[in-house]
DNA sequence: CCAATACTTGAACATTTCAGTCGACTATAC
DNA sequence: GTATAGTCGACTGAAATGTTCAAGTATTGG
């Protein structure tokens, strides 16, 4: 997985939408506007996100985009990928070289990362983007700071 | 912090000079040939990374070059910052915007994104990689695994 | 000393991605 | 039927990637 500005722009695009559908299709005007992303940039995304069924879009006067799923079920992942898809992932991920050793320690590493990753974006929805974000941010750090450490502590309060 | 294969080609780089380093510096046709890199951007990469102290180069005819410190001092994330300088992180960092709610959710969220990755990967040294990279790579998938499904293991065998 | 070795630096380059722009088109509500 | 708003495709400038060429400088072995 990789990581861009493209992305952000995806996800606080996102956020916006989900903030506002439920007063009916959100423009891709009215985004741009509030976040100050270009219009035509955010029709590129969108594009994207409504091929992958992550939004749906309402053509004509009143129209605009609404989510197409619940905002428990759209996770991060789900946004970074639908939109930064070019997902080729390990460049040595079963096509060719990775022959010798030390490519494979790489190779290990880097999939082991992009996995952790991916799991941590995945378990972010946007519903939890738009709740509360601070009380989920804080307790997945504190968690791996626990791991990090070595430290035992049994419960942690998410808000 | 940004991931791209740039980043993957230093660490591959400098997987390659560590397990090769105890006879004496390695040179960088050495590691453009066993790993098929470009010798000129190594030259590019290891500038870089002699820069930020993580290597030493030692000149003249045996010269190379060697590891400015210990192996296990030198962590993936140091490798990858000194190569990925350009590390600017959320573009709202203090610097500007970030005015409304909406892209203060999204800053919340990609700079803890950041530091989990960034944590990840500092914990994870050369030596690791060289000596026992299996080991090490699945322990920290299970230990990720159980926090996300909520299971409790109390002792997960390394190695 | 001297020549081969090997790092050092800088520039140029093709390719790709990023981010934004433009223009033409289609569907629909009023 | 017209204004609204999405859809599509091509096209742009800037930056990053990855590579190559060329001209250095330091140092060691002979």
């Amino acid at each position: 997985m990789r990581l861009t500005t493209k992305g952000r722009f995806a996800v606080t695009a996102m956020i916006d939408l989900a903030q506002r559908q439920s007063n009916g299709p959100v423009t891709l005007a009215g985004i741009s506007e509030r976040q100050k992303i270009s219009l035509s940039y955010l029709e590129q995304l969108f594009g994207k996100l409504r091929r992958h069924s992550i939004v749906a879009s309402v053509r004509g006067p009143g129209g605009g985009y609404r989510l197409a799923r619940g905002m428990g079920e759209v996770s991060v992942a789900d946004i970074i990928a639908a939109v930064d898809e070019p997902l080729d992932a390990t460049n040595c991920g079963g096509r060719e070289n990775c022959a010798d050793e030390q490519r494979c320690m790489t190779h290990d590493l880097w999939t082991n990362l992009n996995k952790r990753m991916h799991e941590y974006l995945a378990s972010v929805s946007l519903q939890d983007l738009v709740n509360q974000p601070k009380a989920k941010a804080v307790a997945a750090t504190i968690s791996m700071d626990d791991r990090l450490r070595g430290a035992r502590r049994d419960s942690v309060a998410v808000a």
